[in-house]
RNA sequence: GCGUCUGUAGCUCAAUCGGAUAGAGCAACGGCCUUCUAAGCCGUAGGUUGCAGGUUCAAUUCCUGCCAGGCGCACCA
């Protein structure tokens, strides 16, 4: 890690703690140890850089006031460090620690250092981890909903990835069951109906366009012969045709939303090899299951949850939670640490039951990590779009993105914490792309990018100015603009890692437009190119930093850094 | 009824492990392009953080109860 992080990470508490001791060794203090020291960072002006609420927490073991105390371990902090400006006491018994302009400049360094790099970092314990998601049947065109579950599986893998852990995605398809039949019956009536046939559509059946479209396409390449034939033996045909063609939009569509699955992973996979019966017998001999009214049941109570639950009905049929035990055995015993499910809230309810069919194989249900999302409310004009697939009223998710963009798309996505439900009006979204605050971050990135090439047109050597920066030639930048910048840029690294730890890239959305608007601001009080040399040097090793930060964090949210606009 | 998520400015949302004066964007109003991109900037206004208690130096944050809304409570998938 930079230097930077160790001196305010380590040396910082490490000070404070020294001090604690100190006080504690001429019997100031009366406790022994040290609490948690936490450094934060004051949300006003004139805070300082950094503060510590260590006092506070100390009066109430010291029995005493905590500015008393405050008073104490700054006495106590005598050991002189260069980079230390000043130390204030404040408010109630905060400490503030004020540091030097070169401590922030070294930031500038680091960044220019590290580049792509910068933010990345090392964990303590680097894991595997699968994250599925999306996961929706392959009975229709994505719609909107699935595409938040893509935005977030996505940002997560690469912020994961971004901290150091190994992470694979995963999309888990469900290709056998009624749903299936279901779909091909749809198709095969009608594809019966092209030929003029008066069809009644079954109950339930999917009424989508898009299955006239598939019975097209086979009328199209194979004519007539599944017209005499018996509805049985032609449903494989149209059950796989259908599947096929659905998959291969999914598959699309996604990829045009920026994601590729690392693996699809089939149902119908587990049951080939036998899976799901050797997870059955593996809960039997641990007398995890047993029988009773002549169907099999996981005893999940047990472990949390509200009810047992079946996975052979008395019918002999698996119940797909049995596909889901199975499945999650396979993902650990393909050496996964970690497991990362998203769902979206109409599933909260299978948390406890996963969790619990997961301790029940023997595996420590903490290393699942099921994160729900709110549902999407998709909006027209401020009213309801009633959504089913069934009945073929949806927005596709490529409808959005061709309306929308993929970049606003999936900003918008990600904006908004997940446990949260979210509004998506359609004819806002597509109003608004010129107000979507993406644009705003984007628009930053362009402009640092026109500086560049400005520069360059004026004969600067920007390459060599931004690969040769020293602190000397940084001492320029003495503006509280450009080291509100500065600091804000140094903070990146730990957003990232508290995000990740969070799982939540909306942080990330938050902190690139705080940092656009600082830069907006700044672009329009300070010219960056002048007739000063050295200045025109020091801000131009600032931009180009900015420049990238707001790349390295657009990247994680899967959104392009567009150099012009 | 039980479980779960949410309730913060007119709207959509933030708020670092419980910290100082609760912040942005949009909408509204008033300004700023002869100078590196006006998809921008500056300013004004906007709040009993759903309600009532509790915990403590400190509560939007934790606890209890209530109110309102979303979602879920199958030998469905």
């Amino acid at each position: 890690m930079s230097i930077q992080e160790n001196l305010k990470e380590k040396t910082l508490v490490q000070l404070l703690k020294e001090a604690v001791s100190h006080c504690q060794s001429q019997g100031i203090f009366t406790g022994t140890g040290t609490p948690k020291i936490v450094l934060e960072v004051p949300k006003h002006d004139g805070q300082g850089d950094f503060a510590t609420t260590l006092a506070l927490s100390l009066a109430k073991i010291e029995k005493k006031p905590p500015r008393e105390i405050a008073s104490h371990l700054v006495s106590a902090l005598t050991d002189q460090v260069s980079w230390i400006e000043k130390i204030e006491i404040a408010g109630p018994g905060y400490i503030n620690f004020f540091l030097t302009n070169a401590y922030w400049l070294q930031t500038l360094l680091n960044i220019h250092d590290q580049q792509t790099h910068f933010g990345k970092s090392t964990p303590k314990n680097k894991e595997r981890v699968l994250i599925e998601f999306v996961s929706a049947n392959p009975t229709g065109p994505l719609h909107i909903a699935s595409g938040r579950a893509a935005a977030l599986g996505d940002a997560l893998a690469r912020l994961l990835e971004t901290v150091g852990h190994k992470v694979d995605c995963e999309y888990y398809l469900n290709d056998i069951g009624t749903q299936m039949t279901l779909l091909g019956r749809s198709t095969y009536l009608r594809y019966r109906e092209l030929f003029g046939e008066t069809v009644t559509l079954l109950e339930g059946s999917y009424q989508g366009e898009y299955i006239i479209e598939i019975a097209e396409t086979i009328k199209k390449q194979k004519g007539d012969q599944y017209l005499d034939r018996d509805e049985a033996s032609s449903l494989p045909f149209f059950t796989k045709f259908s599947f096929d063609t659905i998959v291969f939009w999914i598959k699309k569509d996604l990829h045009d939303f920026g994601i590729d699955f690392d693996r699809w992973f089939s149902e119908s996979e587990l049951h080939e090899k036998n899976e799901v019966d050797l997870a059955l017998d593996f809960l039997k001999t641990k007398t995890m299951s047993y029988q009773k009214n002549g169907a099999s049941w996981v005893n999940t109570t047990q472990f949390g949850d509200d009810k047992d639950r079946v996975v052979v009905r008395s019918n002999g049929q698996k119940t797909y939670f049995a596909s889901d035990i199975a499945y999650h055995k396979n993902k650990f015993d393909r050496g996964y640490d970690r497991l990362i499910n998203i769902f979206g809230a109409d599933h909260h309810g299978y948390i406890n039951r996963m969790k619990a069919a997961v301790q029940a194989l023997g595996y420590n249900p903490k290393n699942m990590t099921i994160l729900i999302h709110q549902l999407v409310n998709l909006l027209r004009d401020g009213k309801p779009v009633k959504m089913s697939k069934r009945a073929g009223t949806f927005v596709t998710l490529r409808e959005v993105l061709e309306e929308v963009g993929v970049d606003a798309t999936r900003f918008f996505f990600l904006m908004r914490r997940s446990d949260t439900s979210l509004d998506f009006d359609l004819e806002l979204a597509k109003k608004a792309t010129n107000e979507n605050p993406v644009f705003y971050v984007q628009y930053a990135h362009a402009r640092l990018c026109s500086i560049v090439r400005v520069a360059k047109e004026k004969a600067w050597d920007v390459d060599h100015v931004i690969q040769n920066p020293n602190l000397q030639s940084l001492a320029a930048l003495t503006l509280p603009e450009e080291l509100a910048i500065i600091r804000l840029l140094s903070q990146y690294p730990e957003l990232i890692k508290s995000s990740a730890e969070a799982m939540e890239p909306h942080r990330i959305t938050f902190y690139l437009q705080s940092l656009a608007g600082l830069l907006h601001s700044y672009y329009f009080s300070c010219r960056v190119i002048t007739e000063d040399v050295a200045l025109t040097k020091a801000r131009l090793v600032l931009v180009t930093a900015i420049r990238i930060v707001l790349q390295n964090g657009l990247h994680i949210l899967g959104l392009t850094a567009p150099e012009e606009m």
